[in-house]
RNA sequence: GGAGUUUUAGCUCAGCUGGUUCAGAGCAUCUGCCUUACAAGCAGAGGGUCGGGGGUUCGAAUCCCUCAAACUCCACCA
């Protein structure tokens, strides 16, 4: 049969992937004879397609599951989508909006029917694009936050908490999006640098005309909320008018000054005034003073009728027209360009408002003890720990309430239900509700309206390793109770307060178990320039073009192959260039080893030798990468097998065994050279399975269940160091030799001979004899032996032995003898300096005894090998 | 303003508890090769006062102090 020259993964990919469906390998269900293995997917949002960030997630969690369930476990990879609430209702307004249909005009019923066809119609398309990945997860068990189960759990946990007292509904400074008109929560905020004016404002005395108060702010269109100005308690300036009133301007309110010692006084002019509704600080100092509380902002971000001026415009345009008028009535004393930070909503962009408004928030502290406690303590380990153990702590011990309701309508609809009232109870249906509410206040059959409001993202998101299971929907639930708890989580850094420690209080808090053993946290992909990758920027290549240009193997090996945990990535297209070079490479060993022809005859000494040797390197190499796995490093598992098949298996075994052009090769060194390459494709697949399955089954005819995908992986087994640390010795031998070559312009072809002079060395010189036939196959060599008198000759030193190699007319004899010297220069130096050493009483009196020793060893081979020299140039 | 991380070759990074795996790898660069598996390749080579300064030690890339730069998170500028 012949095998193309180079792979072509367009075809294999496919296939391949389709068999592995079609035989149900990713299917997991409790298994008693098996130990689970669990992964949840970071659920992406329905809205979402895939970028290079999750390509880098599911290439790990797909590595990591795969070796898993090569290793013998039950491997569940659950996967799914999250219903992403503003993210999604953002998207179908919008959507809505192109028809001519505006969300205002919609039931709520209406709205939600089309956002579920909008859900089906696009929701899925990561997933499969997933799929292109190689990503092998149970498709079957494939999630959805808000479908039927899942949202019960959400009910579940609420009411649970509420009953609990943990949340509660309250009033409170929230960041308010105008245009979504809903709380976004403080980690959807994004500041941004703005350059704004920085207006003085003068405030005239309520009995003097002449007499102002100059105050600075950003923000003029919030003056009449304005209750007070506050100073510094500390500022001459200002103490002799603590407790005088001026009046508001426009709207001539009178106001007192009041001193606190959160003022700056270096800011503006050292005054600010207090606008308790719409700034967090003047809220705070409001409601430590008493202060009332006027909201001139409606909930569309125009000003309200308590403004009294200007309502019904739009916040910006009348900061505007306020400023207009302020200069127009002598009350604006100065202005200057500033640069500074203002909230806008990750979602839509607006500029956030704060402002008061009830609603529903959840208590953290209790929570968080457990959270912090086992994380701390390693129940749940964090790689790489040490970056970000810090600010996780700092987070839990500061942690704040959580306010959980949004003012949307796509997501879990809040289980509180109001009389005209306002009184409520909270249940999880109407029935319940009423019998609840019938208790409460003693009344039957009253009207009971839910909440509008629906619960934040990321109070589904918390429970989904939990819910995923079913976990609450059922009590005696077999997956529940095989699958859970999950063992990793491969996520990205920049949601491990977001939903990594909310997950983790919701393990402990309903299933009183953690809800993963590991946290893998990944680098966050940035292009070349260091740049977040983002689609504003657009310096995000597609990932399906990726793979279409170096297949699902070639970019899996790029995107590890320089991401160490936790470090950010730097992608680069041309580490996706380095993978598919790497599975040209594997397929062109497997071309070689297929065009073998075999005979049935003995092992040559060197097809032994080399066999064994390789036998002990590929055992010491999968010892590193089970270590390295261990340790969560999986890029440099990536690279401890890149060096291993390409440098050890290709370049050094397959050189060494490869029978000359016509010959064959023996029956055992074939069928070795078979066992060896494919457990190098049982390493290799978890990181490249499209390649490795095609290989597997080209080597030998396999039944279905013989696939790669659920061989049994190698075990690491013991093996002989002293046999690589000759052919170490061996190999830097061979390259010498070949440096020799290279620098003297001699031929590959031409054989040469090669004579040694060994004063000692321990491990150089058994291998010269040990391993005499692979030398002269490698070197192409006629004769290797103990030097007799042949000059001239090329050298070089290695170790404690001189090499000499008869070049014939190749040999300029000056020039050896300059390389002899310089050898002979820098042993001495060296000599010199171990002496120095050991000379020195301190180090005598305080080095290890296996350091000291090794000193001394030092200085006898470089006497030895002075002396060596000198002899041989003596000669010259 | 508070905290944290990082700084090693042109680039991206390894170097665990201070001493023969101590200055390493991959990519890039340069040289020579289309040598019957692979030019998406082969064989070689050159690149670094380990951010600066100081200290501890017989000995420091590694431990301590200090300065500098970059990044991240938290708080937040009226």
């Amino acid at each position: 049969m012949e095998i193309s020259k180079t792979y072509s993964p367009a075809q294999v990919e496919p296939k391949w992937y389709n068999h592995w469906l079609d035989n149900k390998y990713f299917a997991a269900k409790p298994n008693p004879d098996k130990k689970p293995y669990t992964i949840v997917i970071p659920p992406p949002n329905v809205t979402g397609v895939l970028h290079m960030g999750h390509m880098l997630n599911n290439t790990i969690q797909d590595i990591l599951i795969r070796r898993k369930r090569m290793m013998g476990y039950e491997a569940c990879w659950v996967p799914g989508t999250d219903h992403a609430s503003i993210a999604t209702e953002a998207r179908v307004v919008a959507m809505l909006k192109e028809q001519g249909i505006d969300k205002k005009d919609l039931t709520r019923e209406a709205f939600l029917a089309h956002a579920w066809q909008w859900k089906e119609k696009y929701g899925g398309i990561i997933l499969q694009q997933l799929k292109r990945l190689g990503a092998s997860c149970d498709w079957d068990r494939t999630r959805f936050t808000m479908e039927p189960s899942l949202y019960e759990a959400v009910i579940e946990v609420f009411i649970q908490l509420y009953n609990k007292g943990y949340i509660y509904r309250g009033a409170r400074m929230v960041n308010w999006d105008p245009q979504a008109k809903t709380t976004v929560s403080d980690e959807e905020v994004i500041y941004k640098e703005i350059n704004s004016k920085l207006y003085y404002i003068k405030y005239y005395s309520e009995n003097n005309n002449n007499e102002y108060f100059t105050i600075a702010t950003t923000r003029p269109e919030t003056i009449m909320g304005d209750v007070a100005i506050c100073v510094n308690p500390h500022d001459e300036r200002y103490k002799a008018l603590i407790g005088k009133k001026y009046l508001v301007p426009l709207i001539n309110r009178p106001i007192p000054i009041i001193a606190d010692e959160a003022v700056d006084m270096e800011f503006g002019t050292g005054s600010l005034k207090i606008t308790p509704a719409h700034d967090m600080v003047d809220y705070n100092i409001g409601l430590k003073y008493n202060l009332q509380i006027i909201d001139v902002l409606s909930d569309d971000g125009t000003i309200s009728p308590a403004g009294q001026i200007y309502v019904g415009e739009d916040r910006f345009a009348v900061r505007k027209k306020i400023v207009l008028e302020l200069t127009e009535k002598n009350h604006i004393a100065d202005s200057k360009d500033i640069v500074n930070k203002v909230g806008t909503s990750e979602r839509t962009g607006a500029v956030i408002e704060p402002r008061i408004s009830t609603q529903w928030f959840c208590s953290m502290k209790q929570m968080a003890v457990p959270t912090l406690e086992n994380v701390l303590n390693e129940n749940i380990k964090i790689y790489p720990k040490d970056k970000f153990i810090n600010t996780y702590k700092h987070w839990l011990e500061n942690v704040q309430d959580w306010c959980i309701s949004r003012q949307l309508w796509w997501g879990h609809r809040i289980p509180a239900w109001y009389d005209t009232k306002g009184n409520y109870v909270v249940a999880k249906n109407l029935e319940d509700a009423q019998k609840i509410y019938s208790q409460k206040y003693n009344l039957v059959n009253a009207t009971l309206t839910q909440d509008a409001d629906v619960l934040d993202t990321w109070f589904s998101s918390w429970l989904w390793p939990i819910s995923v299971f079913d976990g609450f929907a059922k009590n005696d639930n077999k997956d529940f109770k095989y699958f859970y708890p999950t063992h990793d989580l491969v996520t990205a850094p920049e949601i491990l307060f977001f939903w990594v420690a909310r997950m983790i209080m919701a393990g402990y808090e309903f299933t009183d178990k953690a809800p993963f053993e590991n946290v893998y946290l990944t680098g966050i992909v940035r292009d070349k320039a260091g740049r977040k990758m983002s689609k504003s920027l657009g310096n995000s290549p597609d990932p399906i073009e990726l793979i279409e240009k170096y297949s699902a193997d070639g970019v899996r090996f790029g995107m590890l192959l320089s991401s160490p945990a936790g470090n950010d990535l730097l992608f680069d297209e041309k580490y996706c260039e380095q993978g598919r070079n790497f599975a040209n490479k594997i397929w062109n060993a497997y071309r070689l080893i297929k065009s073998w022809e075999v005979i049935n005859s003995e092992p040559t000494d060197i097809d032994t030798k080399t066999i064994q040797w390789f036998t002990s390197k590929y055992n010491h190499a999968l010892k590193n990468i089970e270590d390295n796995y261990e340790k969560y490093r999986i890029s440099e598992v990536l690279k401890n097998i890149y060096t291993l098949v390409w440098d050890y298996f290709c370049s050094w075994y397959l050189e060494m065994v490869k029978p000359d052009f016509g010959k064959p090769v023996s029956i055992r060194t074939y069928n070795d050279t078979i066992v060896l390459f494919e457990n190098l494709l049982k390493i290799l697949h978890p990181v490249m399975p499209f390649i490795t399955e095609e290989i597997w089954h080209g080597l030998s005819n396999r039944t279905t269940a013989e696939a790669i995908v659920v061989s049994q992986y190698p075990v690491a087994q013991d093996y002989d160091d002293n046999i690589l640390i000759q052919c170490d010795k061996v190999f830097a031998l061979v390259t010498e030799v070949r440096n020799l070559r290279s620098s003297k312009g001699v031929s590959p072809k031409e054989v040469l001979e090669l004579e040694y002079y060994t004063m000692k060395d321990d491990i150089l010189q058994p291998a010269l004899i040990t391993y005499e036939n692979i030398i002269k196959k490698l070197c192409n060599l006629s004769y290797i032996n103990q030097k007799t008198d042949k000059l001239p000759a090329s050298n070089f030193v290695m170790g404690g032995i001189e090499f000499f190699v008869p070049l014939g007319n190749h040999t300029d004899l000056a020039k050896e003898k300059e390389t002899l010297l310089k050898e002979l220069e820098y042993t001495k130096g060296f000599l010199v300096s171990v002496n120095a050493k050991l000379a020195n009483e301190k180090f005598a009196a305080h080095a290890k005894p296996e350091v000291i020793e090794n000193e001394n060893k030092k200085k006898a081979d470089a006497i030895a090998k002075i002396e060596s020299i000198e002899k041989t140039l003596s000669n010259m």
